[in-house]
RNA sequence: GGGCCGGUAGCUCAGUUGGUUAGAGCACACCCUUGAUAAGGGUGGGGUCGAAAGUUCGAGUCUUUCUCGGCCCA
C-alpha cells in the first residue's frame, strides 16, 4: 500500500473481517460447556447474539494490533461480513445463482460430523491417523451372464463395515484380472470359491490366512458384465439385488479388487451408482444413527455398529476375515471426531450447468500472480473440483434465502421475493429470518402457509467470496475489480478460489486484477510451528523486544514467495542491518546540523559538483532504476537488499568515510564541503523516502525531526523522481577502475597496519604504480583523499611488470596537523599556509 | 497417497539462455581508529550449491531417483 501510495497512485486498503463460521459458533459453544449450558435450549437469535458479540470483540484487538504493526488502512469504516449491509448483498449474490438455476438442491454424500452435526467444508477437514476394523467380505453371485462365476462368492475389503447395511452396489474394473479359488481349508469356507484380482491374490492369500486352496478359473474383468450378487445380509431382511459396475476407480493398491459400494456413503460410489440408475438414500440420520430404511439396524449409532455387523457377518457365514488397520482417515478440525461420508441434502452451485468453470478459468489466464506459480495452483484447483457445496446446517451465518413449496417440493424463484428479504436483512441483519413471522419475507403473492422455509445457512466461503459485492462496488474510494487481492498462498483454496467463482458466476469475470500470496512464517529450521514442538513466536514478543521496524525489515528482507523463517537469531541479524541504517542516517544529520534544506534536483548543475559526488548521484541514479522495476514485480527483498548494501557500502565504508575530511576540516564556504552538504540533502530525502515503506517508524521520526512537515507524513510523500542527467554510465566504468586502485592501496596499507608500523590510514604516504591508461584514467583524482592517507605518489609501473597495480605504503614523515591530521613534513597547505 | 513449490556460506538473499577459481550484505576472526563512538574503517576465514545417478567437452543451472521441508488435496 505504502509503495503504490508514494508512487503517486491513490492506494486504499479497507481491513475485514471474516465474521460467520463454525470456528466462532464453536468457541461460544465451548463456554456453553464450561458453563453447563445446553446449546438447543438457547434461542438461536440469543446464540446468534453471543456469536456477533465475540466477533465484534476480536475485530478490536486485531484491529489494535495491526495498527501497532504500521498497518493503514481505512480501520474506522472496516468491512465485516456480518454487518446487515454484508449479509443482505450475500443474500442478493446467492439470489443471482438462484435465479440463473446454477443453484439446486441436491443429495449427496457430503463428509459430515455425527459430532457437530453438520457437513464440513474442505478446509474444515483434518486428516489424521485413526484405527479402522477391516473386513473381507463374501457376496455370493446369484446371477451372471458368465454361467461359470454363478454361486462363486466376490470378496470385498473394507475399512467401513458400518457401511454394509447400505450396500447397493459392487464394483470392479474391466482392465484387472481375477481368478476364483477353492478352499481347501478346514473353517467354513472349505469347498467355496471365491474371486479376487490376480494382483491381489497374494495379499488375500496372507491376510485371510488362507493356506490351502485349488484355482480354479481366472478371467477377465469384462466377465463381470451383468452379474449380480445376493447381500451377505440376504436371509435377514436384505434380500435385493447387488449389481457389479464397472469403475475406473477401483485399483489394486488395497483390498481384493471388489469395491463395495454404499452411494450414500462415498462420493465415488454415489457418482457410479447415479449413473446406474441406483438412487442414494437417507441411510444415516444427523446424529450418525441408522435411519428407518436400514432394517436390523435402525437406531444403531455408526460408529458403535461395526461389532454388531462383523457378529451379523459371522453368523451369516460370509465374513472372511476381520481385522484392524490405522490409516490416514478425515476428521473434523473442531472436534477431532472422525467424519463419515452421508447423502444429505445441500445446496450446490454447479460448475458446468452456466459455464462457472470455463470462466473461472479464462479469469485465471486474465489475472497477473505475483509469485507466478500461483496460476498454476488456482487453475489445477478449479479445473478438477466437484460442485460447490454452499449449504450449511449451522445457526452462525447467513441463511440461504430459499422457500419450497409444500406441494411440489419445488423452490421458489422470485426476485422481488429474493430482494425483499435482502432489504429486510439490511435493516434489521439476518437474525430475523429465524424467528417471527415468515409471511414478511414472502410478501403479498404467496402465502406462508404453502412455503417450507429452508434453514441452512451459506458457507463461509461464499460470504468471503462476495467480499468484492459489498466492499469495492458499494464504496466511492474503491473500484471493481480490485487491482490486487492479497493473502497467504493457503488462500488459493480459500478466498482467491470462492472470490474467483463467486464474481464469474455473478458479473462473468475475477473480481481482482492480479494475485500476491506468499508463504507462510516457520522456524528457523523451516519447520512449520506449532505448541508440541514448542517454536512459536510471537508478534508481541516482537514487538516488545525490538520494535516494529525489525519486524517489518524481516518481511521486506524475506523472499515471500517461499516459506518465512524466523527466529531470534534471524531477528538478531535483521537488528544488526537496522542499526547500520539507522547510523546512516545518524552521520546525515549529524552533519547537517538540523539544517536541512530541501533541494530541487532538477535544478542541480552537476558539473559544479566534484566527481566524486557526480558519481554518488550516478549510483543513485542506477539504484533508484532498480527500486521501481523491482518495486514493479513486487520484489521487496531485493530492493532492501539493495539499499542495506547502498549503505553500507557506498555511503557508509566509501562516501562517508571519505568526506569526513572536508566536512570536518573544509572551509564552510569552500566548494567542495558545500558540494558534499548538497549532497547529503539529497540523500537523506532519498533514503527516508526510499525506506518509508519498510522502516515506517524510524521515517516518520526522522520526517519530523527535520520540521520540513509538507504534507504530514513521510507516506504522504511520492518516491524521488531522479534527473535523466544523473545518468552517466562513464563515471560508473571509471570510478570501478578507482575503487579497484582504493582496494589495492587498502591491500598494502593492511600490511603495515598487521606488521604495526602504522595505525591509522592518514599515517601512510603511497606510492601507486600504474600502467598509463591508468594514469590517464585518475589524472584529476586526489588519490590521498579517496584512501584517506597523508600523500600519495602516483609512478609509471615498469612494462615488464605483470601486474596491473602496484602500491608501496610508508610510514608519513613530518607533523600531523592539528585540523586535518595530515601528516607532512611541510605545513599544512589548507591550513597553515 | 496425489498436486504444486522449495532446500546455494552461520543468517537473509543474488546467481541471466548450462561455460573460466560460485557472489553480496550481515554475522564471525584479527587489526586499526577514538572528531558518525551503545559508532566508524581495513583485512581475512567460511559454501562444491539437500543426496545419488545420468545427459554433456562442460551442470548450482537439464533428466531421473531419493531425502528433508512447506501449502493444498485425498
Amino acid at each position: 500500500m505504502k509503495f503504490h501510495q508514494m508512487n503517486g497512485e491513490d492506494s486504499v486498503y479497507v481491513p475485514g473481517w471474516d465474521c460467520h463460521g463454525l470456528p466462532i459458533e464453536w468457541k461460544i459453544e465451548e463456554q456453553y460447556k464450561k458453563n453447563k449450558k445446553n446449546k438447543n435450549e438457547v434461542p438461536i437469535n440469543e446464540f446468534r447474539k453471543e456469536c456477533r458479540e465475540f466477533a465484534t470483540k476480536w475485530i478490536g484487538v486485531h484491529k489494535k494490533q495491526f495498527k501497532r504493526l504500521g498497518v493503514i488502512g481505512d480501520w474506522e469504516n472496516y468491512y465485516s461480513t456480518m454487518s446487515f449491509d454484508a449479509e443482505a448483498q450475500i443474500v442478493r449474490e446467492l439470489g443471482k445463482f438462484l435465479k440463473e438455476g446454477s443453484l439446486y438442491r441436491g443429495y449427496k454424500p457430503v463428509l459430515w460430523s455425527t459430532v457437530e452435526k453438520t457437513a464440513l467444508a474442505d478446509a474444515e477437514v483434518e486428516y489424521m491417523d485413526h484405527k479402522s476394523d477391516t473386513i473381507y467380505s463374501a457376496f455370493k453371485i446369484k446371477k451372471s451372464s458368465n454361467e461359470k462365476l454363478i454361486g462363486s462368492e466376490v470378496i470385498i475389503w473394507t475399512t467401513t463395515p458400518w457401511t454394509i447395511p447400505a450396500n447397493k452396489a459392487l464394483a470392479y474394473n474391466e482392465k484387472l484380472n481375477y481368478v476364483t479359488l477353492k478352499i481347501e481349508d478346514e473353517n467354513e469356507f472349505k469347498d467355496r470359491q471365491i474371486i479376487v484380482a490376480e494382483d491381489l491374490l497374494e495379499s488375500v492369500l496372507e491376510n485371510c490366512n488362507i493356506k490351502k486352496y485349488k484355482k480354479i478359473l481366472s478371467f477377465s474383468g469384462k466377465d463381470f458384465k451383468n452379474t449380480i450378487c445376493k447381500h451377505p445380509f440376504s436371509s435377514i431382511g436384505f434380500d435385493y439385488d447387488i449389481p457389479m459396475l464397472k469403475a475406473s476407480f477401483v485399483t489394486t493398491e488395497q483390498g481384493t479388487g471388489i469395491v463395495h459400494c454404499a452411494p450414500s456413503h462415498g462420493p465415488d460410489d454415489f457418482n457410479l451408482c447415479l449413473k446406474n440408475n441406483i438412487k442414494a438414500q437417507e441411510t444415516v440420520d444427523d446424529d450418525g444413527k441408522y435411519t428407518k430404511h436400514v432394517p436390523l439396524f435402525n437406531g444403531i449409532h455408526i460408529f458403535k455398529a461395526n461389532k454388531i455387523i462383523i457378529e451379523k457377518l459371522k453368523d451369516q457365514s460370509n465374513l472372511l476375515f476381520n481385522g484392524e488397520l490405522i490409516h490416514s482417515y478425515p476428521h473434523s478440525w473442531r472436534s477431532k471426531a472422525p467424519l463419515v461420508h452421508r447423502a444429505t441434502p445441500q445446496w450446490f452451485i454447479s460448475m458446468e450447468s452456466h459455464d462457472l468453470r470455463k470462466k473461472a478459468l479464462k479469469a485465471i489466464d486474465e489475472t497477473a500472480f505475483y509469485p507466478n506459480k500461483g496460476k498454476e495452483r488456482l487453475k489445477s484447483m478449479i479445473e478438477l473440483r466437484p460442485d460447490w457445496c454452499v449449504s450449511r446446517q449451522r445457526v452462525w451465518g447467513v441463511p440461504i434465502p430459499v422457500f419450497l413449496s409444500k406441494k411440489t417440493n419445488a423452490v421458489l424463484l422470485d426476485e422481488e421475493v429474493i430482494e425483499n428479504i435482502a432489504s429486510i436483512f439490511e435493516k434489521e441483519g439476518a437474525d430475523c429470518w429465524f424467528e417471527g413471522d415468515t409471511q414478511r419475507f414472502l410478501g403479498k403473492k404467496y402465502k406462508s402457509q404453502d412455503y417450507e422455509k429452508m434453514t441452512d445457512i451459506v458457507e463461509v466461503w461464499f460470504d468471503s467470496g462476495s467480499t468484492h459485492s459489498y466492499v469495492l462496488e458499494k464504496r466511492k474510494d474503491l473500484k471493481w475489480p480490485a487491482s490486487m487481492y492479497l493473502e497467504g498462498s493457503d488462500q488459493h483454496r480459500g478466498w482467491f478460489h470462492s472470490s474467483l467463482l463467486e464474481s464469474c458466476g455473478t458479473r462473468g469475470r475475477a473480481p481482482f486484477d492480479s494475485i500476491l500470496s506468499h508463504g507462510f512464517v516457520v522456524d528457523g529450521k523451516g519447520l512449520k510451528m506449532s505448541k508440541s514442538l514448542g517454536n512459536i513466536i510471537s508478534p508481541e514478543n516482537i514487538l516488545k523486544k525490538y520494535g516494529a521496524d525489525i519486524l517489518r525489515i524481516w518481511v521486506a528482507a524475506s523472499d515471500y514467495a517461499e516459506d518465512l523463517r524466523i527466529d531470534y537469531s534471524i531477528l538478531d541479524q535483521h537488528a544488526e542491518s537496522y542499526r547500520k541504517i539507522r547510523n546512516t542516517f545518524r552521520y546525515i544529520l549529524g552533519n547537517l546540523n538540523d539544517k536541512y534544506e530541501r533541494i530541487d534536483f532538477e535544478k542541480i548543475d552537476i558539473r559544479e559538483m566534484p566527481e566524486l559526488e557526480q558519481y554518488m548521484l550516478n549510483k543513485i541514479y542506477n539504484l533508484n532504476n532498480y527500486f521501481n522495476k523491482n518495486f514493479k514485480k513486487y520484489n521487496f527483498h531485493s530492493i532492501y537488499k539493495e539499499l542495506l548494501n547502498f549503505c553500507a557500502s557506498d555511503l557508509s565504508a566509501f562516501y562517508f568515510d571519505i568526506r569526513k575530511d572536508s566536512l570536518y576540516c573544509d572551509n564552510l564556504e569552500s566548494k567542495k564541503r558545500k558540494s558534499a552538504i548538497k549532497f547529503l540533502n539529497i540523500i537523506l530525502e532519498i533514503l527516508l523516502k526510499w525506506f518509508a515503506p519498510v522502516l515506517s517508524f524510524t521515517t516518520e521520526e526522522i520526517y519530523s525531526l527535520l520540521k520540513i512537515d509538507i504534507k504530514g507524513s513521510i507516506h504522504l510523500e511520492k518516491f524521488p523522481v531522479i534527473p535523466e542527467n544523473w545518468n552517466n554510465q562513464n563515471l560508473t566504468k571509471k570510478w570501478s577502475e578507482l575503487i579497484k586502485i582504493r582496494d589495492k592501496c587498502n591491500s598494502s596499507i593492511e600490511q603495515k597496519r598487521a606488521s604495526k608500523e602504522i595505525g591509522s590510514s592518514l599515517e601512510t604516504n603511497l606510492i601507486i604504480y600504474m600502467n598509463e591508461s591508468l594514469i590517464n584514467l585518475s589524472k584529476e583524482i586526489d588519490f590521498s583523499e579517496l584512501c584517506i592517507t597523508s600523500d600519495v605518489k602516483i609512478e609509471k609501473i615498469k612494462d615488464n611488470n605483470s601486474e596491473e597495480i602496484i602500491v608501496e605504503t610508508f610510514k608519513a614523515k613530518g607533523n600531523k596537523c592539528p585540523i586535518c591530521w595530515k601528516i607532512s613534513t611541510k605545513p599544512c597547505n589548507r591550513h597553515f599556509s
